[in-house]
DNA sequence: AAAGCACCCTGTACGC
DNA sequence: TGCGTACAGGGTGCTT
């Protein structure tokens, strides 16, 4: 299995490492080699519109990249399913790969690279409006635990579906989204308007923690191929996954043995023991 | 509102 | 060894 999936901790690293980078540089050429990584713009459009600018600044929102440019414009790039942002090409004989590359002052080279071109690169005036339905940063300080509730308390989908729905609350792909209901011990089945007050407080915990401790272990890295930071390195969280991708192996919390499912045409890790399955539907 | 599916892609793992 | 096929995933758009 090549899973990959850059999600929020990862998103969060690679722009950091871009930021440190990047900030003040200049934009000299960019070359476009798989023209539908870009949205809506020719690979000519793009590049004219990019070449001279100046880098200013380097954000992140849910898993987008933002980079802002001196014009008062931003790139977004979403790394999707593969994507990476390498700085000087880290890239081994990897060259096959990279969907666009930016030639920046002093020499330097940015690159887009993306095995399965699910990635995008999105040039736009206004990124608040381009991303103006997706949902609550879990780490910023307006997703309480009571603006979870609220958001919970009128929602019958299963609590899965919800925490991979971006408008729902942003970042989140299938591997914390497992994680986050594993440490939260609630099953993923489980429809949203049915969590408990301490359930629900148990959730946003668990949301925000397992972020957190992913950051700061550099993101998840799976595979050779998997997701790198943008200098190369690997992350390190892997070891600490308790759910996902951990079928058949026993859980850390109670031995039990991992179980998988589909929901939301998602892979689905969770222990059937600490996360008690939902009382039947109907009634 | 919620769920299901096809689509976009390709490397990998599998069965024969 | 080699071929064909299923599968993995995030997001979008459509249908039920």
């Amino acid at each position: 299995m090549t899973s990959i999936m850059p999600e929020l901790p990862e998103v969060e690293n690679v722009v950091r490492g871009l930021r440190a980078y990047l900030v003040g540089r200049r934009i000299e050429r960019v070359v476009v080699t798989w023209e539908r990584s870009v949205v809506d713009l020719t690979p000519d459009q793009f590049a004219q519109q990019l070449e001279g600018q100046t880098i200013v600044g380097v954000g992140r929102r849910g898993k987008w990249i933002l980079i802002r440019l001196g014009d008062g414009r931003t790139l977004m790039v979403h790394l999707r399913m593969s994507g990476r942002m390498l700085l000087d090409c880290y890239v081994e004989p990897r060259e096959r790969y990279v969907r666009a590359w930016f030639r920046l002052d002093g020499g330097h080279r940015l690159c887009f690279s993306d095995v399965r071109k699910f990635g995008r690169l999105w040039l736009v005036d206004d990124p608040q409006r381009a991303l103006a339905d997706l949902g609550p940063e879990p780490l910023a300080g307006a997703f309480t635990v009571d603006a979870l509730n609220e958001s919970l308390s009128t929602r019958r989908a299963r609590l899965k579906s919800l925490l991979l729905d971006q408008s729902f609350v942003a970042g989140l792909g299938n591997i914390y989204a497992d994680e986050a209901l594993w440490r939260a011990r609630l099953h993923p089945l489980r429809r949203a308007d049915t969590l408990s007050p301490v359930e629900v407080e148990r959730l946003h915990g668990a949301i925000r923690q397992v972020l957190q401790a992913a950051i700061d272990s550099g993101g998840t890295t799976l595979s050779e191929g998997g997701y790198r930071q943008s200098d190369g390195q690997t992350g390190s969280f892997a070891r600490d996954l308790a759910a996902y991708g951990r079928t058949d192996e026993p859980c850390p919390r109670c031995g039990s043995l991992i179980e998988r499912i589909r929901v939301s045409q998602r892979s689905t890790h969770f222990c059937p023991r600490c996360q008690p399955a939902p009382p039947a539907e109907i009634g």
